[in-house]
DNA sequence: TCTTCATTGACCAACCTGGTCAAAAGGTGT
DNA sequence: ACACCTTTTGACCAGGTTGGTCAATGAAGA
């Protein structure tokens, strides 16, 4: 696992949505693996079956999903794209599609990067570090400044433009959690989004 | 306690800290009373003597910490103000300083927030309904929409200033983890404040 | 010395943890 | 019906942590 063959996928999923979403909730130590079995509707056994131990189960994980994601997120990205309100639409509208098969995903990298245990602290950083996140950093600091107003100090303004994006990600993800996933319809978020995208537009570009 | 005299106030203020800290790292139920005597130097009876349990200690302290940052605020805020701007900032220079002497008070009331623990829910929210936050949710619904310019909707263009500025604080919080508390210069942090609310005055207003 | 009150920390039962393993269930060919 | 093999179960374990207790100690004043 995973991958190991022999497992039908849909049992598959439901591992890794359990797992994933206990992790992002407690951080690895304190997630427990009873909690992930009874998500998950399968037995302790053959969670132990599957992965050797939990710190096996949760660096697997980790691999696993930033693998995905990577993966996504690469296939679908213009890497030759210098406009920032372009680049964070495209991002958005993957994560958003992400979002309806694995809805704790972001959750959980996000705490991946957060975690200090001491027990899997060296082993994320070396996982991490086989990612190749490099040109992706790449993509943002590659901006165009110049369709900036002049006075305007584009640095802060690409920094006021993610902030916005990200609180708008956590606006619509407590709205996600007090309805189910299958009501968040991506035409209306979208539209909301570019509502932000028009409002910084025609206050910082020419 | 809090306030039931005869305890030398130096001793307090290390159990509020430490209790404090404990509780918004962890939440209610994984914070140990163990981790909270040890961080304020004290032995585990004395913290049982003073409450009576460890709901009575977290209800205490969201009382007494809830009722302190209310009272700063409203001593210290104009009311009359309409400028969006000022507000913030405002706002800013208090919790900077309420920053330096309760590190983590910000963060335990965020945490309360979040809470969803059914052992203590119901109490936070009696405790919560009791705070008279309807006039501050009207400071910012009273906010002059008319310095705005033509073209730009006022409601968004708040809600991306208040992302920017949740931001903000969010980046500074994080410096302020790799040095001491000292070394976190008011004046530096405002002025990198300023040079954000002159961008989005620049962008936003007339 | 005696009394009073603050303070300690070893101790407790209850609970939860990651992980095991004998046994049951399921599948397939005969 | 049987035998054979793989998958899956969940009761069980030792080790650890939890909130909370209480007999004992210290300090201070009379």
């Amino acid at each position: 696992m995973f991958h190991s063959l022999n497992i039908d996928s849909e049992k598959e999923d439901r591992i890794i949505n359990a797992a994933t979403k206990v992790f992002s909730e407690n951080g690895y130590k304190r997630a427990s693996t009873n909690a992930i079995v009874k998500e998950a509707g399968i037995s302790k056994g053959i969670l132990f079956h599957y992965f050797k131990s939990k710190k096996d189960l949760y660096l697997s994980l980790y691999e696993h999903l930033s693998d995905m994601f990577a993966e996504k997120i690469y296939a679908r990205l213009d890497w030759e794209e210098r406009d920032i309100f372009e680049i964070i639409r495209q991002v958005s509208v993957i994560k958003l599609e992400l979002f309806k098969t694995y809805p704790d995903l972001i959750n959980f990298l996000n705490s991946v990067f957060h975690e200090d245990e001491a027990e899997v602290k060296e082993e994320v950083e070396t996982i991490r570090e086989s990612l190749t996140d490099s040109s992706f950093t790449k993509l943002f600091s590659n901006i165009d400044a110049g369709k900036f107003r002049e006075g305007i100090d584009a640095a802060k303004a690409i920094q006021v433009i993610y902030w916005t994006f990200e609180g708008f990600a956590n606006q619509q993800q407590a709205k996600a959690k007090s309805m189910s996933v299958a009501d968040i319809y991506k035409e209306d978020v979208l539209a909301e989004l570019d509502s932000y995208t028009d409002l910084l537009k025609k206050s910082f570009y020419k």
